[in-house]
DNA sequence: GTAGGGTTAG
C-alpha cells in the first residue's frame, strides 16, 4: 500500500511539473508500477490518463498499457480498443518493432481461451498481412507472433490447422523454436495423438536441430504412460539421461500415477525406487496414486497399509488420501469399512471436503444401480463447478464413460455459457472412444451456436446425419438460425434460411417473429421467404 | 534517449 502511495505521488509530480519531464520519465515509473508492484490495473489506468490529460506516451507506455490489460485479462474489452485509437494517433507508427504491441494484443486474446476472442486473434493476424495496413505499420509476424497463433489454434482444437502454420512460418523464413515445437507437441499429446507428436518431435531434433528439453519430454512421456506405451516411456527416459536434462518430481509423479491406474504396482514401485535411488522420495502425491492403483486392484488391505505406513515415512496425508481410501472402500463393496474409515477421521478432528461427503453418499447405497442415481443426482443438483470436481474425481470410474453423463455436463456447461469447458468435454469423450448420440449432438450443436461457431454447427449437424443419429430438426435449426440472426449480417440468415427450405421444421416464435421483424425491415419484397416463415411459425 | 513481447505443469 505503501509503495504504491508513493507511486502514485510520484505520477502527481511528474505530471504536474513544468516543462512537462520527458516520456522516459513516465515509462519508468510505469514499467515500476507493472514490474515491481505488479498492479496492473494502476498501470493501465494511469496510461489512460496520461492519454486523456495529454502527457507524452510512446509506443513503449502503449505497451505497458496491452501488457496490463492482458494481465487482467481485459484484451477484448479495454486493449484492443486502445490499440486502436494509438495506431489513429500515431503512437505506433513508424516503430520497427511494432511486432511487440500486436503480439501482446494476439497474446491477450489467445490468453483468455475463449474460442471467439480465438477466433479475433486469427482474424487480426489475418489483417496484418494485407497490404495497405501492413504499407502503414511495417509488421513482419516473428516467431512469438506464430507461437501465439498456434497455441490459440491448439487450445481450440485445431491441431492441424497449427502445423499449416508451422509450415507457413518455415516458408516466410521464421525459423520455429523449441517453444514452437512444445506447443504442438504437447497438444497432440493431450489428444493421445502420439504419432503425430512423435513426428513433430523427429522434425525437430533431426530437421531443425532444436534440442528437446524438460517440457517437451513431459509432454510425450505424459501421453505414453497415460496410453500404456511403456516402452516409449522408457525410451523418452533414457534419453532425458543422455541429455542430462534432470526429470521434475512431476515426471515422475505422472509415470506412477499411470502406471498404478493400469494396476502396474510392481512397475510403479519400481520406478519409486529409482527416483528414492537418485535422492528424491516420493510425496503424497505419489503415495495417493499407490492407494488408487491398490484399491483398482481390489486389495483394500495392501491399500489401507499403504495409508497406516505414511505415519512412519513422515508423510502427511491430505483430503485427496482420505477420500481415496473411503472411494476404495466404496467401489470394492466395502461400505461399512468406507464409513468406520470417516468415523475415525473426523474423530481425529481431520478437514473432509464436499467429496468426502459425496462418496459416503455412495457407499451408503451398496446397490450399484442406486450409486449411479445417485452419482446423476449429484450431478443434477450442485453447481456446474461442483459437478464439474466430481466428473474430474471420478475419473476413470465407469459411471464417467456413460454418454449421459457427458451430455449432462455438456448442457450445463453451455447453460452457463462456458463453451470452451463444452467443447473440450466433447473432444474427451471421443477420445475416450465414446459415441456421441442424439442428445449430444444437439446440445454441442447448441454450444457452437451460442458461441457464434455456426459454421462448425453446421458441420457437426451434418456429421450428425452421416453417424446415423436422427437429427431434431427442431432444435438444431433453430439453434443455427438464432446464431445467424445474432452473429451475422441479414444477406446471410437469407442464404441460409434458403438452404434449409428443404428441411421440414418448424420455427419457435421468437425466431419467426425476428426473422419477419427483420424481413419487413430490410426485405419486404422477398415473398418467397415471407410465406416460408408464415408457413413454418 | 532506451527499453519493451513467449509455451506446458496433467
Amino acid at each position: 500500500m505503501e509503495v504504491e502511495k508513493k507511486a502514485k505521488k510520484k505520477f502527481y509530480k511528474l505530471a504536474t511539473t513544468r516543462p512537462l519531464p520527458s516520456v522516459g520519465k513516465f515509462n519508468k515509473l510505469l514499467d515500476l508500477v507493472f514490474d515491481h508492484l505488479r498492479d496492473y490495473l494502476l498501470s493501465a489506468t494511469l496510461f489512460k490518463q496520461m492519454c486523456r490529460i495529454g502527457l507524452p506516451v510512446n509506443n513503449h507506455t502503449a505497451n505497458i498499457a496491452f501488457k496490463s490489460y492482458l494481465e487482467l485479462d481485459m484484451t477484448a474489452l479495454l486493449g484492443y480498443p486502445v490499440l486502436g485509437s494509438c495506431l489513429k494517433k500515431g503512437i505506433l507508427v513508424g516503430n520497427n518493432k511494432v511486432s511487440i504491441s500486436f503480439n501482446t494484443i494476439i497474446r491477450g486474446f489467445v490468453r483468455s481461451r475463449e474460442d471467439d476472442l480465438t477466433m479475433e486473434a486469427e482474424r487480426l493476424f489475418k489483417t496484418l498481412f494485407r497490404n495497405d495496413i501492413n504499407d502503414q505499420l511495417s509488421f513482419e509476424p516473428d516467431v512469438i507472433t506464430y507461437n501465439a497463433i498456434i497455441e490459440g489454434l491448439c487450445k481450440s482444437g485445431n491441431n492441424f490447422t497449427s502445423i499449416g502454420l508451422l509450415r507457413l512460418m518455415d516458408s516466410r523464413g521464421c525459423k520455429p523454436d523449441i517453444v514452437t515445437y512444445n506447443t504442438l507437441i504437447d497438444s497432440f499429446c493431450k489428444d493421445k495423438m502420439i504419432d503425430d507428436a512423435s513426428n513433430l518431435f523427429r522434425e525437430m531434433v533431426s530437421e531443425k536441430n532444436i534440442l528437446p528439453n524438460v517440457h517437451t519430454y513431459n509432454s510425450l512421456i505424459y501421453a505414453f504412460s497415460k496410453m500404456g506405451r511403456w516402452d516409449g516411456v522408457t525410451r523418452m527416459l533414457k534419453q532425458m539421461e543422455e541429455l542430462n536434462i534432470c526429470l521434475y518430481i512431476k515426471t515422475f509423479r505422472m509415470v506412477i500415477e499411470a502406471l498404478c491406474k493400469q494396476g502396474k504396482i510392481k512397475e510403479a514401485k519400481h520406478v519409486i525406487d529409482i527416483m528414492v535411488e537418485s535422492g528424491r522420495y516420493p510425496d503424497i502425491v505419489i503415495f495417493n496414486s499407490l492407494i488408487d492403483g491398490y484399491s483398482l486392484l481390489g486389495d483394500m488391505a495392501e491399500a489401507r497399509n499403504t495409508f497406516d505406513l505414511l505415519h512412519y515415512r513422515r508423510v502427511e496425508p491430505n483430503v485427496v488420501t482420505y477420500n481415496k481410501v473411503m472411494d476404495g472402500y466404496v467401489k470394492n463393496f466395502m461400505p461399512d469399512a468406507a464409513y468406520d474409515f470417516f468415523c475415525d477421521i473426523t474423530a481425529e478432528g481431520i478437514e473432509t471436503n464436499e467429496f468426502t461427503h459425496c462418496i459416503l453418499g455412495l457407499g451408503s447405497l451398496s446397490d450399484e444401480i442406486k450409486i449411479e442415481d445417485k452419482y446423476r443426482e449429484y450431478l443434477k443438483m450442485d453447481t456446474f463447478e461442483d459437478s464439474l470436481a466430481l466428473f474430474q474425481y471420478m475419473d476413470d470410474n465407469k459411471l464417467n464413460s456413460h454418454i449421459d453423463v457427458y451430455n449432462i455436463l455438456i448442457d450445463r456447461a453451455t447453460k452457463c455459457l462456458k463453451f470452451d469447458t463444452a467443447r473440450r468435454l466433447f473432444h474427451d469423450l471421443i477420445v475416450k472412444g465414446l459415441k456421441p448420440d442424439s442428445k449430444t449432438y444437439t446440445v454441442m450443436i447448441s454450444c457452437l451456436c451460442k458461441g457464434g461457431l455456426l459454421k462448425d454447427a453446421k458441420q457437426l449437424l451434418l456429421k450428425m446425419e452421416k453417424s446415423g443419429c436422427p437429427p431434431n430438426y427442431d432444435e438444431t435449426i433453430n439453434d443455427i438460425l438464432q446464431g445467424y440472426l445474432k452473429f451475422k449480417p441479414f444477406d446471410d440468415v437469407v442464404k441460409f434460411c434458403l438452404t434449409m427450405q428443404a428441411i421440414p421444421f418448424s420455427l419457435t416464435n421468437s425466431n419467426a417473429s425476428i426473422l419477419l421483424d427483420q424481413l419487413l425491415l430490410r426485405d419486404p419484397h422477398n415473398t418467397s421467404l415471407l410465406s416460408w416463415v408464415n408457413k413454418l411459425k
